[in-house]
Parts: structure tokens; C-alpha cells; sequence
DNA sequence: ATATCGGAACGGCACGTGCCGTGTTGACAC
DNA sequence: GTGTCAACACGGCACGTGCCGTTCCGATAT
């Protein structure tokens, strides 16, 4: 057993990962189902429930199997570009084929799957989050932001208008509205007459 | 057929609506199935399938049949007040039991259902975020707000943090977060040190 | 007489769980 | 190194269950 491969576990925990993303995008992850990934796969469906508890879980892994590509935030001393820069990165990402089904998707099962919803949130929008409040803490210890900055409060302003866009309402998103909402956030809206 | 009664067909609608609410209040909206709508509500299968299309359909009329309590806005000549007023009233209706459970699934299945998210959007979203244009509008044009405020942006920043919140970080909203997002809004963060 | 109803039954699909025969793995003896 | 072997994970298959969406039938109301 050389180094150059992994173990035929983990071998096939990639090749179920990669089958379920493969037909969530033929299909769509309603119309999904274990039995078909496992035919897919070459797999027995015991293989895959020993591995996740539920359809949910499984297309969690497989999405997160994805993102690796980063999602960080740069730092070069200039908050609001620092924040165009990620957010923006992100939404092409997630809003866009071929994640944005998928990811709109797994939001759907996650409102539906208490424990799906508890992993969503553990393994991507909790750090995801901290991230977004790391960067933002560090520009105020810099003093690019007032002491007074609610820096929880920016998160939400930040996030809750594109998920809301993305995911109720069901419009486009675009790098001119995520640019509104950040302009809106610090320098506010032109609000009194 | 006097006019006292409705029709038995409006009975038995309201009856299976009824029925549908009751039982997704003790079991949830994922684990509800029609069969059980039928057997509880004492109808056959068939008179539900010919009046909605989905469990989705279904569950969407059913909650919608609540809400005839108002979320209309009010205007006592004070923008502020009356946004503040009038989604406090929103959120304790939306966001907690017994309604919170069932709205939040209903949103996880609009999701994952084309037809429930365009019926969703249709009779809810839209009017409501309409009411909240026109409220803003009018206030821009009683010189409330400069004639630059973008209502639209407006509107997604008073929704997307509260929806955000309620859905995806699943954190309780409070009467007070709201107020921090109104002010945040028309009164701007703290933001330049 | 006509339409609608409740109830029962149906075929179909996917679930989650057993069992079976087959390989692969890793420890140990030599 | 070579050979042996127990343990384990695997693919495949079949099973019982639950719910789907549909069809049929006898009863009932208009």
C-alpha cells in the first residue's frame, strides 16, 4: 500500500460523495435517492448508511467536499474592499450553478432535518460567520471601525439581504446589489431628507 | 343549502385545512403525510388530491387560512414606529410557536418544490413586501425620507437579518434585534471611529 | 339522475435492515 | 520474505414497511 493512494475507504467515500453531486445536478436533490446513488456508485446501500445517518447528511458531506476551494477572507488593511472581494467570491460560488441548486437545496432540508440543520450550521455557516466577524473585529482593532460597531449586527446586515434575496424572494444577486448592501452599511443609507 | 352553512365542498376544505394544521403541529410538516390528513380529517384520499396538487400545496393553503389576522402596516404619520410596530407583530406571529415551526418548514419546502416556492412567493411574500414598499414609499413621499432612499435595498435590509437569523443561524429573534435593525437602517451603524 | 363523497384496494417506489458469499487487510508464525 | 488466518468491509439480493397517487365501488345528498 503505497502512499500515492488512499485506502479503499476513503476511496469510496469519495466516489459516493462524487456520485451523489453528479446526479444531485441531473436530477435534483428532491428526486434523489439513496438507492439510486448506491446503483450509481457501484455501491451496496449499506456502504453508504454506515457511513450517513440520513440523505441530508450525505449531500452535506458531498457539498462541503467541494468547497475547499477557500472562502477566506483577505486582509489587505482595507475593510469594505476586503468584504466586496470574499462576498462577492462567495456568491458566485453559492448562488450560482453548479453549487446554487444544490446549496438552495440543502438549506430547504436543513429547515426540514433538525439534525441536518445542526451540521449545515457546525461545519460551514458558523465558521463562515466567523470568519465574516473576525475580519470585521480586526478592522475595528485597527481602527478602521468606530469602538461602538456591532459587529454581529454587520454580519446579519451583510448575509441576511442575500440569503433572503437568494432564497425567498428568488431573484438574481448580482456584484452591483452586494455592492449596495455594503455601501448601505457603512456609509448608511441616504436616508433623512 | 341555506346561506348560514357554507357548501359541504367548503366545509370539507376548511375541515382537511383544519385537520392539516392540527396534525402538523404534533408531528411536524416532514414527517405529515396525506394519508394520515385523510384518515384524521375522515376523507378519502381522493378529495384532497383534487383540491391541491402537493402536500406542499396543501400546507401552504392551510397556514395561508390563518393569516387572515392582519400584517398590514399602520401609518400614524411615523415611519419608524410604524415599521417597528408592524414587524414585531410579524415576527411573534411568524417566528414562534405554534406558526414559527410550520412557516419555517414551509419555506424548507418551498425550497426543494418549485410550485410550493412560486405559490409561496405569490400569496404571501410579495404582497407583504409589497405592504412594505408602499408604507416606505409613502413616507418618502411625505418627505419622511430623501427622495434617493432606495426602497427596495430598504425593504431587504428590514427582512433578510430577521429571516437570516430565523432560518439559517436559527438563533431567537427578539423584539430588541429588531429595533437594532431598524435603527441600524435609518439612523445608520456607528461605524466611522 | 347526477355528482360527490368515504373507504378500500392497487401498483409503484424508496426506505432501512437483514443475510450471504466474496474479497481485502493486517497480525502473526515460520 | 512467505504463508496462514481471523476480522472486517464490501456488493448484491431480498425482505417488510410506509406512503405515494390512482382506481374502483357502494352510499349519500341534491
Amino acid at each position: 500500500m503505497t502512499d500515492k493512494r488512499g485506502s479503499r475507504a476513503t476511496d469510496r467515500t469519495e466516489a459516493i460523495m462524487r456520485t451523489t453531486l453528479e446526479l444531485g445536478k441531473e436530477i435534483g436533490y428532491a428526486k434523489l435517492s439513496i438507492e439510486a446513488v448506491a446503483a450509481r456508485a457501484g455501491v451496496g446501500k449499506h456502504t453508504i448508511y454506515r457511513r450517513w445517518s440520513s440523505k441530508g447528511a450525505l449531500f452535506l458531506d458531498s457539498l462541503l467536499s467541494l468547497n475547499k476551494s477557500d472562502l477566506d477572507y483577505p486582509d489587505t488593511g482595507d475593510i469594505v474592499a476586503d468584504l466586496r472581494r470574499q462576498i462577492h467570491a462567495a456568491m458566485d460560488l453559492l448562488d450560482r450553478p453548479p453549487v446554487g441548486p444544490l446549496y438552495r437545496a440543502l438549506i430547504g432540508e436543513a429547515l426540514l432535518n433538525p439534525q441536518v440543520a445542526a451540521a449545515l450550521n457546525d461545519h460551514f455557516i458558523t465558521p463562515q460567520a466567523e470568519k465574516t466577524l473576525a475580519r470585521l473585529k480586526a478592522a475595528r482593532d485597527q481602527g478602521q471601525l468606530s469602538p461602538g460597531f456591532d459587529l454581529d449586527l454587520a454580519m446579519d446586515i451583510l448575509s441576511g439581504p442575500l440569503y433572503f434575496r437568494a432564497l425567498i424572494v428568488q431573484e438574481p444577486l448580482t456584484h452591483e446589489y452586494v455592492d449596495r448592501v455594503i455601501e448601505a452599511l457603512f456609509t448608511g443609507m441616504e436616508c433623512r431628507p
